[in-house]
DNA sequence: ATGGTGGGTTGCCCA
């Protein structure tokens, strides 16, 4: 089974990209983030076309999630939350949650919030969020679940996970609060499944459109796949799909793949 | 040196 986390940075601008990455890779679930569009203007027949069923939590300009699934797996697959509670604006979509119950396999996509600047307030909203996440998670699932919990989490977890550690010293995706939430959330039975299987430096998911980022290798690791202790004996190989970042107009962030013995 | 690029909506916000 693959699996796939990925911020598109609008759906609509990024389809193409979308269709002919799900063509390539036929991934069985595929969380992405960042559609910047309505439910309503989502593009359900096009996907629903290459075999893809949607769960969309859409927004209006701003945010937005979803999760795709592969129709031929014959799995069932049930929505089990869209809002997170306790959240200081519900209203942002930011999290998505889906069930399977053939597998007993649970999936949250998550867009966590940027935080702009360290101290700012959209940095206090960012750790606010953060600490309801860690009681949703906490009182959602079991210890012992099945859970996969994947998404841009704006989080750069080490310095291993940032192309210039002494540039980025204290700025927001890799200051000492935000790591404490991640790790914080690890805590809870997950393991980083990248980093478990990849420990080299220089391995990144996004890079700043700016300044050649991309091609000078100036980025960071702050999209993840958090595996539950479970099923980490099930993960045979996790990587970040550079290929999409070289195509004309692509999204800053590349696709994390994580594949499965389920 | 406090820039720059890209997406969405609108005369600016967000990443």
């Amino acid at each position: 089974m693959l699996i796939a986390s990925w911020n598109v940075n609008s759906i609509s601008v990024r389809l193409p990209h979308l269709l002919s990455f799900l063509e390539q890779w036929k991934v069985d679930h595929l969380g992405l983030q960042e559609l910047k569009c309505t439910d309503d203007k989502f593009p359900y027949s096009q996907l629903s076309e290459i075999g893809y069923s949607s769960h969309v939590k859409g927004e209006k300009t701003y945010n937005g999630v979803a999760l795709l699934s592969r129709n031929n797996s014959e799995q069932s697959c049930e929505l089990f939350a869209d809002v997170l509670p306790g959240a200081p604006d519900p209203q942002q979509s930011r999290l998505i949650a889906v069930h399977l119950p053939d597998c007993d396999l649970n999936i949250l996509n998550l867009y966590v919030p940027n935080g702009s600047a360290v101290g700012s307030e959209k940095y206090e909203y960012k750790l606010k969020w953060f600490e309801a996440l860690l009681s949703f998670v906490e009182t959602s699932y079991r210890r012992d679940a099945r859970l996969i919990i994947m998404g841009d989490f704006n989080i750069a977890p080490t310095d291993l996970d940032v192309h210039d550690p002494e540039l980025w010293k204290d700025q927001v995706l890799v200051s000492q609060p935000e790591r404490e939430c991640f790790s914080r959330l690890l805590d809870l039975n997950l393991v980083d499944s990248f980093r478990a299987l990849n420990p080299e430096a220089g391995l990144f998911s996004w890079w700043d459109y700016r300044q050649m980022a991309f091609r000078r290798n100036h980025g960071l690791r702050i999209d993840h796949i958090l595996v539950s202790r479970p099923l980490m004996p099930l993960v045979k190989k996790v990587w970040i799909e550079k290929a999409p970042r070289k195509l004309e107009k692509p999204s800053d962030h590349a696709p994390v793949v994580i594949e499965l013995d389920l």
